[in-house]
DNA sequence: AGCACGCCGACT
DNA sequence: GTCGGCGTGCTC
C-alpha cells in the first residue's frame, strides 16, 4: 500500500503519512491537494512525496480521504522551491507550501471553476418606470446600482463590484424583483487599441544599452541590478524585454512593492500589449478570482503574471524572466508568518529556473548594491532621464538653526510655495507622518497619551476627535482634561499631515490643497479619483506621506518641500538612514519629471550631513559607499549574515527568561557570534511583550547549519507561554 | 495552531 | 455537588 507524505497547515516541522485511499496511486500525484483526517478534522494538505514505507508505527496511520484533481498538480519546480524556502527560513515546510497556495485552494472544498461573466447588467422596463423609493434608504447599495443605470444603461460585474463589495448580492435581489436584467456581451471586452497608444518610445542611450546587453542573456540566469535615477524608464526596458520573452512563448513574473502600484502598471503593460494575458494579483481580488489568476499561471496561459510578494509563489511552467521592480523595498519582506523576501526567494527562483532576473531600482538596497560592487550582481545604469529636457531637481537644505519654522514651515519653504502658485504649478510638501500630531502633551505633568495594548504614543486625530494607535488601531476619544493630573492644558504636540494642511490653509487661503495620506486615501477608489483631480490641475498643494513618493508621474509638479526627516538620520535602526535616502531620493524625483525645472527643498538642523550631502548632488554611489564602510567597521549587513530568534510573550521577562535559555543552547553550539536578548523597538505590540535575540556569522553557510540545529535543540526547550520564531535576514529589529 | 484531557476554585 | 479556568500533550 502506498504511502502519502503531506504537508499540512500545522507550525511542526514534519511531514504527515497517510495511507492511499486507493491503489491508484502514482508519482503523477504528487504535488496533488489531498484531504485527510487530522486530529479530529478534516484538513487540506498537498502531497510531497509517494513512498512504500512509513517510519509511523501502522495502527497510528490513518487513510487519506480523497485527492483532489481538480487542478493539476503543483509542479515540481515549486515544490523544490518550498522546500528551499522552508530550509533557508527554517520554517515548517507545510506553512510554506499551504501559505503559498491561493486561499480557495486551502479550503476543504474542491474548486469549481467558475465561467467568467460573459454579460451585462441592464434595466428592464419595469426596472426603469419602478418608483425606487419602495426600497428602504437604507439599502444604499441598491440604490446606487439603480442611480449608476439610470446613467449608464449597463455595467459589468466589476463594476458593479466597485460600487460596493456587496453589490452581487443587491444585483441578484434586483434581478429577482424584476427590475434588472442580464444582458449577454456583443464583443468581448477586449479594447481595440487606438493607433497611438502603441507608439513606442525612442530609448535613450543607457537605455538601449541596457537592453542590448540583457537580451543576448535571457535563457540563462544572471542577477541584474537595473540602477536608474527616478525617471529614467526603467519600465521601457522592462517592456522591451518582456516583448522579447513574449515572443519566445514564455512567461515574465513581475514582482511589485505593495502599494496601489499594481493598476498603474498592468495598464502601461496592456497599453503596450493589447492582446496581453496578464494576470495581475493583487489584494483587491475575491479569492475564486486570485484561484483563477493563479491557475491560468499554471497552465501557462498567463504571460505575465504581475502581483505582490506573495506572486513569486505562482507556478510558472514557461517561465522566461523575473523582474523584482522598486527591490529596495521594505514590503517585499514578510514580517509575519514565514519571513520571507520575496526578493531572494526571486533570485533562487530565477537560479533554480535558468532565467535571467532583473533587480530595479534607483536607489538599490546596500546589500544588492554590494553583491554589484563585488560582482555577483551585473549593474546596468540609467543615468539620465527618459524625458527630453528633464533634468534632475535642484535640491537645497533650509537650515532651521537659522530660519526658524512657524507651524512647520520655514520662510525660504513659504516664499517657494508663493512663486510656484503665483505660475499656477503644483507643488508637493512631504511630511512623513498622518494624523494632526504625534503625541497628545498635558503641559502640567508631562503625561502623555499612550496605547494600552502597544508600547507606542496614541496620535492626534483632530478631524474625528479621537486619538488612535497606528500599531494596532486602538482608538478612543479625546480627552478634556488630563487623566493624570486634571489640568485642562492637554495640548497635541508636534506636526502631522492634518496639521500641515490646516497650517497651509492659513498661509494660502486661495490655495487648493490636497491632503494625501492612508486616511484620506482608504475609501475605495479615493486615490484615483485624487490621482484625476491632480492631473487635471485641480489641486494646487498636495500635502502628503510616503504614499505620493512612490511611481506616480505628476507631471505638474515643480516644489517639492521636505519638512522633517531629521529623526531618521540619528536612528538605532542601522538601516534608518538608507531608508530615509531611498525615500527622499523617490520623493525628490517627482520634480520636474516633464520639462518643468524641478526645486526639492529639505527642512534640517544638519544640512551638513553627509546624507542631505549626497542628496544634494543626486550621489547615491557617494552616500552607498560612506555606509559600507561604516557597516564594515561595525561589522553589519552585508559584511555578516543574521537571524533573529524572536520571542513574544504576556509578560517581557518570560520572553527575555526563554531568549536566556537559547542564548547558553547557542553557545554550547559554537562558532556563531550570539548576542544577548534585548526588549524589541516596539516592546509592546497589541498586548504581547516582544524582545529578540541576535546571532550573526561571516558565512551564510555557518549561520544556516547553526540555526538548523539551533531549532532543533529550542524545539526541545520548555516554552510555556512563549512563541518564537527565526527571522533569517531580519530587516526590523 | 487547534483541540483534547485533566485537575483545582465559585456557583445553582 | 457541577461549570470552567488554562497547563500539558498530541496530531500521521
Amino acid at each position: 500500500m502506498a504511502i502519502l507524505r503531506v504537508a499540512l497547515d500545522v507550525p511542526l516541522n514534519t511531514l504527515f503519512d497517510y495511507l492511499a485511499p486507493d491503489t491508484e496511486i502514482t508519482a503523477q500525484d504528487v504535488g496533488a491537494r489531498v484531504l485527510v483526517p487530522f486530529g479530529r478534522n478534516m484538513m487540506t494538505g498537498v502531497i510531497m512525496e509517494v513512498t512504500a514505507y512509513s517510519s509511523v508505527p501502522s495502527p497510528k496511520l490513518k487513510h487519506a480521504a480523497h485527492i483532489f484533481r481538480d487542478v493539476p498538480p503543483l509542479p515540481e519546480g515549486l515544490i523544490a522551491l518550498f522546500r528551499f524556502c522552508s530550509e533557508y527560513y527554517h520554517h515548517p515546510l507545510g506553512e510554506v507550501v499551504m501559505n503559498g497556495l491561493p486561499n480557495r485552494l486551502r479550503s476543504n472544498k474542491p474548486f469549481t471553476r467558475k465561467v467568467p461573466s460573459a454579460c451585462q447588467y441592464g434595466l428592464t422596463l419595469t426596472g426603469r418606470k419602478a418608483d425606487t423609493s419602495i426600497i428602504p434608504a437604507r439599502h444604499i447599495v441598491k440604490h446606487r446600482l439603480l442611480a449608476r443605470l439610470r446613467e449608464s444603461r449597463v455595467m459589468s460585474i466589476s463594476d458593479a463590484k466597485q460600487l460596493s463589495p456587496r453589490a452581487p448580492k443587491a444585483l441578484n435581489e434586483l434581478i429577482t424583483l424584476g427590475w434588472i436584467e442580464e444582458i449577454p456581451f456583443a464583443h468581448p471586452a477586449t479594447p481595440v487599441p487606438a493607433a497611438q497608444a502603441l507608439q513606442i518610445p525612442v530609448l535613450t542611450t543607457d537605455q538601449r544599452n541596457a537592453v542590448d546587453v540583457i537580451a543576448p542573456e535571457i535563457g540563462e540566469f544572471n542577477t541584474w541590478l537595473l540602477h536608474g535615477v527616478t525617471g529614467s524608464g526603467k519600465t521601457e526596458v522592462y517592456l522591451r524585454l518582456i516583448s522579447l520573452v513574449l515572443r519566445q512563448a514564455r512567461q515574465t513574473l513581475v514582482l511589485v512593492p505593495e502599494i496601489n502600484l499594481t493598476p498603474q502598471l498592468e495598464a502601461v503593460f496592456r497599453a503596450r500589449f493589447p492582446t496581453l494575458r496578464l494576470v495581475s494579483l493583487h489584494s483587491g481580488l475575491s479569492p475564486s478570482e486570485r484561484a483563477a489568476g493563479w491557475l491560468q499561471a499554471q497552465e501557462g496561459a498567463a504571460e505575465i503574471v504581475l502581483g505582490t510578494r506573495l506572486a513569486v509563489f505562482t507556478p510558472l511552467p514557461k517561465l522566461g524572466l523575473i523582474i523584482v521592480d522598486e527591490e529596495q523595498d521594505a514590503s517585499f519582506k514578510q514580517q509575519d508568518g514565514l519571513r520571507y523576501s520575496a526578493r531572494d526567494v526571486a533570485i533562487f527562483r530565477a537560479k533554480q529556473a535558468g532565467v535571467p532576473v532583473i533587480l530595479g531600482s534607483a536607489t538599490p538596497s546596500l546589500e544588492s548594491h554590494y553583491n554589484a560592487v563585488t560582482g555577483r550582481y551585473l549593474r546596468l545604469r540609467l543615468s539620465s532621464r527618459a524625458v527630453k529636457n528633464a533634468a534632475l531637481p535642484v535640491v537645497r537644505c533650509i537650515d532651521t538653526r537659522a530660519a526658524k519654522t512657524k507651524e512647520s514651515f520655514s520662510p525660504p519653504v513659504i516664499s517657494a510655495l508663493e512663486r510656484c502658485l503665483a505660475l499656477n504649478q503644483q507643488s508637493l510638501v512631504f511630511i512623513n507622518r498622518r494624523g494632526y500630531a504625534p503625541v497628545l502633551l498635558c503641559k502640567s505633568c508631562g503625561w502623555a497619551a499612550t496605547c494600552e495594548r502597544c508600547a507606542s504614543r496614541l496620535v492626534v486625530h483632530l478631524r474625528d476627535k479621537r486619538l488612535r494607535c497606528h500599531h494596532c488601531g486602538h482608538q478612543e476619544r479625546f480627552p478634556n482634561v488630563c487623566p493624570e493630573c486634571g489640568d485642562q492644558d492637554v495640548v497635541p504636540f508636534g506636526h502631522g499631515t492634518q496639521r500641515v494642511e490646516a497650517a497651509l490653509a492659513e498661509y494660502f487661503p486661495g490655495a487648493r490643497i490636497m491632503r494625501i495620506d492612508r486616511d484620506s486615501t482608504s475609501r475605495k477608489d479615493a486615490w484615483q479619483h485624487m490621482l484625476r483631480d491632480i492631473h487635471e490641475q485641480r489641486v494646487d498643494i498636495l500635502v502628503g506621506t510616503q504614499i505620493l513618493a512612490k511611481g506616480h508621474d505628476f507631471p505638474k509638479l515643480s516644489l517639492v518641500s521636505i519638512l522633517n526627516s531629521d529623526a531618521s538620520l540619528f536612528s538605532t535602526d542601522f538601516r534608518a538612514s538608507e531608508r530615509l535616502f531611498a525615500q527622499l531620493m523617490q520623493v525628490a524625483g517627482r520634480a520636474g519629471r516633464a520639462g518643468i525645472p524641478g526645486e526639492v527643498l529639505i527642512q534640517t538642523e544638519f544640512p551638513d550631513h553627509p546624507l542631505y550631502h549626497a542628496l544634494r548632488q543626486h550621489d547615491y554611489d557617494l552616500l552607498a559607499q560612506t555606509l559600507l564602510e561604516e557597516r564594515k567597521t561595525a561589522g553589519f549587513p552585508p559584511f555578516v549574515y543574521q537571524a533573529l530568534l524572536r520571542a513574544e510573550a504576556p509578560k517581557i521577562d518570560t520572553a527575555l527568561g526563554f531568549l536566556t535559555s537559547a542564548v547558553a543552547v547557542a553557545k554550547a553550539l559554537g562558532e556563531i557570534e550570539v548576542f544577548d536578548p534585548v526588549p524589541a523597538q516596539m516592546a509592546r505590540l497589541k498586548g504581547m511583550e516582544r524582545a529578540y535575540l541576535l546571532v550573526q556569522s561571516g558565512s551564510r553557510k555557518k549561520l544556516q547549519a547553526f540555526l538548523g540545529a539551533w531549532r532543533t535543540k529550542l524545539d526541545a526547550l520548555p516554552s510555556r507561554k512563549v512563541r518564537w520564531t527565526v527571522d533569517v535576514d531580519p530587516m526590523d529589529f
